[in-house]
DNA sequence: CGCGACCTTGAGCACTGTCAACGCGGGTGG
DNA sequence: CCACCCGCGTTGACAGTGCTCAAGGTCGCG
């Protein structure tokens, strides 16, 4: 843990000289399926311009929902948990949030989430007026956003299929896999997953208790499908029958 | 049911004569909090002259997931539903669409939900990628389009949260919340819903059996709380616990 | 107006949520 | 450097709720 720490900090020491990126599938065909660089260089300089850079400690409050919606941010690197705390007590966290994504999602001139650290994280933070009046200039990057937020708006249809998932089990393959995605470029094992997060913040994002989530796992290692070894990597012993357990059924 | 189907279907034959409408919130403060037209007269001028009209009867496939993505469709009136059919034979409805929504959601250049209409519909077809040049020659347009696409994100998030929810009579009021905001503009009485698609639809939005939707309505009305009126009509009866109910909890 | 699609209801079961108690481990202060 | 401490994770028992399977009943479209 201490040394995935350092790893995820060290790597926040070193922004990408060019400016923010933004990472996301086109909604038109391209050459390559997977995800690409929504921005040019030149927009990349452009929103650098812009652009403070913020260093954040972990477990740190960015904004909370309801804020006055000043600033949209880009992740650099490191890992955020986008939620809103419901009237009941419970918080269901919409998305977590990994470097090249972008989050400040508002209506009507405020935040509509709360969004907190989950490691160290490195930011550009991008004044919202002033990015529209670059959209403005700018017609190429209006659509590079709109891209970005398409993609978001398919990644939140997916975790609306996974919430509705009956099976713990099925629901906790899932988001490993989303995991894996995200963490793909840290320099780890063939198979093994980083797990940023709490296990109480895995509930809250698969809309199970914190007992289930453990249960889950259990039954998971007890199947020989994934080990978990301490409480933030796991591996995947079994990969057929994981990608089973994680295909939207 | 009968005089609501022609009175889609009149609606459907008056076609703004401005071109095609785009409703949502802004994410950015403005005078109005509610739902705005996000184009101006000139932009809907400016996509008309690109838009086809078409007209489709009531269950019919628009397209379906998979399928080359070639268009973008903005909804004149009526209703559709977007879903994916799972492996297992399930179907989840990732949203329902009315008039001044757009759908023709795509990924890498194909579509990643199947849309089949609920009512009679009209529809603007728009050309993707004279959509594509309409946004480069019109910065703003993207904007408008974004934030559109915006818009749908956050009614993604309401809907993980809905989904996440235990109760199956809470999930139903949240449902007939979102049916009442969207068919205020009909001319229905003060408390009455409109409920143009099926229980099984429902059940598929709502990620419940059907057999559960149908005890959850029973629910309602032993309580006194709606009351449901032949199979596509229901009358709230106390409109205090039914936001209650209805409240994100 | 008739028939098919849709809705309704019941019984039994599987799964998760809740409550409660305990264990582990890293971080902190002496 | 070590020991304490608190957050986090783990496990068990029990009750509640929705899902499945199965069999009628009814609405409303053509």
């Amino acid at each position: 843990m201490l040394e995935n720490l350092k790893r995820l900090a060290d790597h926040a020491t070193t922004p990408s000289p060019r400016g923010p990126s933004l990472r996301g599938v086109m909604f038109h065909a391209t050459d390559q399926g997977g995800a690409v660089e929504l921005l040019t260089d030149a927009q990349r300089q452009q929103l650098a311009a812009i652009a403070k850079i913020d260093r954040v400690a972990r477990r740190t409050t960015i904004y909370r929902e309801g804020a006055i919606a000043e600033n949209l941010f880009i992740i650099g690197s490191g890992a955020v948990k986008a939620f809103r705390d419901l009237p009941s007590g419970k918080r269901r966290i919409a998305a977590f949030l990994f470097a090249e994504d972008a989050f400040g999602l508002s209506e009507a001139g405020r935040y509509v989430n709360s969004v907190q650290t989950i490691t160290p994280v490195m930011v550009y933070r991008l004044d919202a007026s002033l990015l529209r009046e670059t959209f403005k200039r700018d017609s190429a990057l209006g659509v590079s956003f709109l891209c970005k937020a398409v993609h978001e708006l398919r990644a939140a249809q997916r975790h609306t299929i996974l919430v509705s998932r009956r099976q713990a089990t099925g629901r906790l393959a899932m988001l490993l896999r989303l995991l894996e995605q995200n963490t793909a470029h840290l320099d780890l094992q063939k198979g093994v997953i980083e797990i940023p997060m709490t296990r109480s913040d895995i509930a809250n994002y698969l809309g199970l208790s914190l007992e289930t989530v453990v249960r889950a796992s259990r039954v998971l290692e007890r199947q020989g499908i994934v080990d978990f070894v301490g409480r933030h990597h796991a591996r995947i012993l079994n990969r057929h029958r994981f990608e089973q357990l994680a295909a939207a059924f």
